[in-house]
DNA sequence: CGTTCCCGTCCTCTCGCACAACAAATTCTG
DNA sequence: CAGAATTTGTTGTGCGAGAGGACGGGAACG
């Protein structure tokens, strides 16, 4: 949003340029399609000016015109023609690593999902292997990419805290992974020098919702992700919220209760441990070995258990913290509270209600992911895009071309 | 730090000046003096730019020509003129409302405190009548300020829940304050209108520290407030978080023991019954009617009893979740705590170490304020100084002149 | 005491956006 | 159905802001 990355520089024309052209192909990527006269009155600057950096955008290769959208026109005068993503423009890599199967996507500028391939993942995998398990998944969604279109890097969401100075993996509890370079690993399988960003599943859900899910438009969101941990990620003021390092968010930790069940961090009764995925198979009897199918197995039910709905009230108040603390205007509940919410939405709202302040409580609501179980995939691909729309000249420069007979074996 | 206030919008080259005319004046305030050769490099423009932007500010009347700062000269070289506000350069009138007190203080740029004055307050005080007090205070701290010195706006500091568009009080439960428009009280018992921005207490501490405290330079910091009430306020990023109403932070509601003491909020065992001002009375015995001098009380242990050993402990604990999900570089402890950690010192770090993950502790310090307990009052400064560093001329356009003479009865 | 280094000032240049005028494309209206 | 009204795209001009170089000033260093 700034035109530049830290905080008290000045502003000097070059930047300028560099701002407008980026915020210009946000607004492009962000609604696909969109005529020149929006983009004038969104950005606030003169026609002739849209229309030159329109120019730069094309020239580029990122966008190429489009017939005025047909629709009801709302007035009279000539109408605007579009802007939209160019077929062969540049595209990003994403990886959704999840416990059980990664999963990955080429996809385009404004979101659009161009090739899809997953694999199963053994949870006691090395990373290597891991590693070598995605790269082959990116050479399959990389095959049939255009031989002009400019890869402009990989974005990986990861289910553990990321340090956010280097995307080193700290802490993937559930792979039982320390200390991981997985981005490293992965360039080195593919054979490839590209920009690789990492960064936290549910984090990365809160920038897809945030940017073209549920949350469309609203600067104050939070994404809570419920899986074997829980973990939060937290858009405000537009902006995600990554803390010192990179680990903010992680609420699966909040004290709960004092004389709950021991947690794997080393404490007694963290919120996951009352309703992670975990619990959530305890309240149903679902037995351990099928936690990772635990989504299919909660469709199952019309009716929830009293075991379910204690697990639903126990969200609500671990919710109500969360909403005394951050004062969002929308929760996604995300992971199984995907299939755990509808549910038992009386006892989460009702347990929200009882114990959050009413002054933050009259302004938030619940809702499901907009993306379904993509969020983070998306998330990842945003990570990925982002140089372009901070500086779409110097991100076209570091990206590379005909990746696909780079990687064809 | 935007050139423009909303997201998504264009620069055009008049937001480029007001930019960087407002980024030079936010490093002149933050540094008190400041010498051109090092607003070069800070700002990264060019010297004969940074001479314009210097140049107009004195001719605004807001900074003024200073002698090359004497001490250890780094090298040989034309020393560099300085730049230092001026002296009847603009000012605010800061508040800082308490349970028992107001403090009132002029402020100028750079932060320094030029004239304060307070008065006791009755908590169970009407509101207009707490307006009109604070109004006479603010007339006597304005009697001496040279007419020429312009007043930019009032801040007030409020120990409460404060809505963030309008500044509404919506809650202060020590003052039984619900849905009190104190800045329109406190204007009218004036009979000024200049610009009055009200928010809670621990986010201005928060961001005093920041600018002038033990978090210069830190981007991601808590300033958590012990007082009846226990709040934070969170610097993420560089920036405040605010929340969609501005009611972020409200740690003290966080839940810490189901089987607590109930507390006002209508919960049990929110973390502030543990901690807050009346847990750490109870703790050393203090009568309730102490409670508003617990500092000095407190100021009288050498050791520390086994019951505010337990409160250090439970201290450690809440700071632990405060870490978790926000992951900041460093806490400060503000209100009692100021008095309470230097105590119990192991016990706190001890709780915290306990309870926090490893990843987000390793970074994290904890800190007394740098600025004592006038954190509140000159962060209410810093959110009234606040228009001049996003636009000094528009600021100074709508700013009152001759205040003295205006209040004179 | 001269050299070196750095800074302030002045002048010119370049670049990006705004603005005005005109052409083009569609809707509205009689 | 034709002309007016409206809105947009295009083009050329102007303005303003920062960059950069030339010059002189002031202090440290040898």
């Amino acid at each position: 949003m700034s035109p530049q990355r830290r905080a008290g520089l000045g502003t000097n024309q070059e930047a300028v340029r560099r701002h407008n052209l980026g915020t210009l192909l946000r607004h492009v990527h962000g609604a696909g399609q969109i005529s020149r006269a929006e983009l004038t009155s969104l950005m606030g600057l003169n026609r002739s000016t849209i229309a030159g950096l329109v120019g730069e955008l094309e020239s580029l290769g990122i966008s190429e015109r489009a017939m005025p959208a047909d629709g009801p026109r709302q007035g009279a005068g000539r109408p605007s023609a579009g802007v939209r993503i160019a077929a062969e423009g540049p595209f990003v890599i994403a990886v959704d690593l999840g416990v059980d199967r990664a999963v990955v996507a080429r996809v385009g500028l404004g979101g659009r999902v161009l090739e899809r391939a997953q694999a199963p993942v053994h949870s006691d995998g090395e990373a290597w292997q891991v590693g070598a398990a995605v790269a082959a998944l990116i050479r399959r969604v990389v095959e049939g990419a255009p031989a002009a279109a400019p890869l402009v890097g990989i974005g990986i969401s990861v289910p553990g805290l990321v340090r956010r100075n280097d995307g080193l993996i700290r802490l993937a509890p559930n792979l039982e992974w320390h200390d991981v370079s997985f981005g490293g690993i992965v360039l080195a399988a593919l054979g490839l020098d590209v920009p690789v960003s990492l960064a936290n599943d549910a984090d990365l859900g809160a920038l897809a919702e945030h940017i073209r899910g549920a949350g469309v438009g609203i600067d104050d969101l939070i994404y809570v992700s419920g899986n074997v941990g829980v973990g939060a990620g937290v858009i405000t003021g537009g902006v995600r919220l990554e803390g010192a390092g990179g680990y903010a968010g992680e609420v699966g930790h909040l004290r709960f209760n004092p004389q709950g069940r021991p947690c794997h961090c080393g404490n007694r009764g963290c919120w996951e441990t009352e309703v992670g995925g975990h619990a959530i198979a305890e309240a149903i009897s679902c037995p351990p070995d099928k936690v990772a199918q635990l989504d299919e197995v909660l469709e199952g039910y019309t009716t929830p258990t009293p075991e379910l709905r204690a697990t639903g009230t126990a969200l609500g108040h671990g919710l109500a913290s969360i909403v005394n603390t951050f004062n969002p205007r929308l929760i996604v509940l995300g992971g199984y509270f995907r299939s755990l919410y509808p549910l038992v939405r009386g006892e989460v709202n009702a347990g929200l209600a009882d114990r959050a302040l009413p002054a933050p409580l009259e302004s938030v609501t619940l809702a499901l992911p907009g993306l379904g179980s993509d969020s983070a995939l998306l998330g990842a691909a945003e990570i990925a895009l982002e140089p372009l729309f901070v500086d779409p000249v110097a991100a076209l420069g570091s990206a590379l071309v005909d990746v696909g007979s780079l990687l064809a074996v």
